[in-house]
DNA sequence: TTTTTATTCAACCAATCGGTTGACAACCGC
DNA sequence: GCGGTTGTCAACCGATTGGTTGAATAAAAA
């Protein structure tokens, strides 16, 4: 996998789990026995979860006791949405080409039909 | 992988490559092969990427003759937009906090309190 | 018809992923 | 200290990934 901070984040939210664990740091800190309390598996496996989470620098951790708090970062969300805003203008495009095909079929023109 | 739309998008563009062919793509729809010039890899694994955006829906192709030509789907960056706004109003409460909240306190304006 | 061009397919490879289990470490309360 | 709780680490496993090469397909060009 590639290792550039926008590849992190992606590969990181390619996973329900990963998304659902956000999810619920979006509503606040927790710790991990508690993040993993949703899902079937391991804690382990959480534990994993929450480690490639921290990687993409989506979360940090906090140690207090034997717990681990987890809270969200939104630095590679914000870099995320900056990536899409390249392509933001697109879907309206994309609206712009329904709406022409729309008038095309209207009037009884076919190029862009399949 | 998971096989649900979302995970399919972020597993699509968590690879520099395959992200360098929508940016390609978002100035307009070409063929494999010049998709595949710039990338210092065989055809077949363009050709293999180019799928994968296929499946994720970000692509569709087009037949023409021997070539086939590939053109941007704005609908799955779309999703990915409607994703992140659960989590825009994080970095602007999260990252900007203090200044938010001192210009908040400079207007007299209190809404972003908790 | 033969050759060239454009692209995919199939088989293979090493590396990584997402999960498991069991051992270990750190901390709390008794 | 001892036992329970919380979490990570290490080793392992099968499936998937991202790349390769060579053969196959399909259409254009000669």
């Amino acid at each position: 996998m590639a290792t550039d901070p926008l590849s992190l984040t992606f590969a990181a939210l390619a996973d329900p789990t990963r998304r659902a664990i956000l999810a619920r740091l979006a509503q606040g800190q927790t710790s991990v026995g508690e993040l993993a309390a949703p899902h079937q598996m391991s804690l382990a496996a959480v534990s994993k979860h929450i480690k490639v989470l921290e990687t993409a620098g989506l979360i940090a951790r906090e140690k207090d006791a034997q717990y681990r708090y987890c809270k969200l970062q939104a630095g590679p969300l914000k870099d995320l949405d900056g990536w899409i805003d390249a392509y933001r203008g697109l879907w309206r495009d994309n609206l712009d080409q329904l709406d022409a095909y729309l008038a095309d079929m209207q009037r009884g023109d076919d190029t862009n039909k399949q």
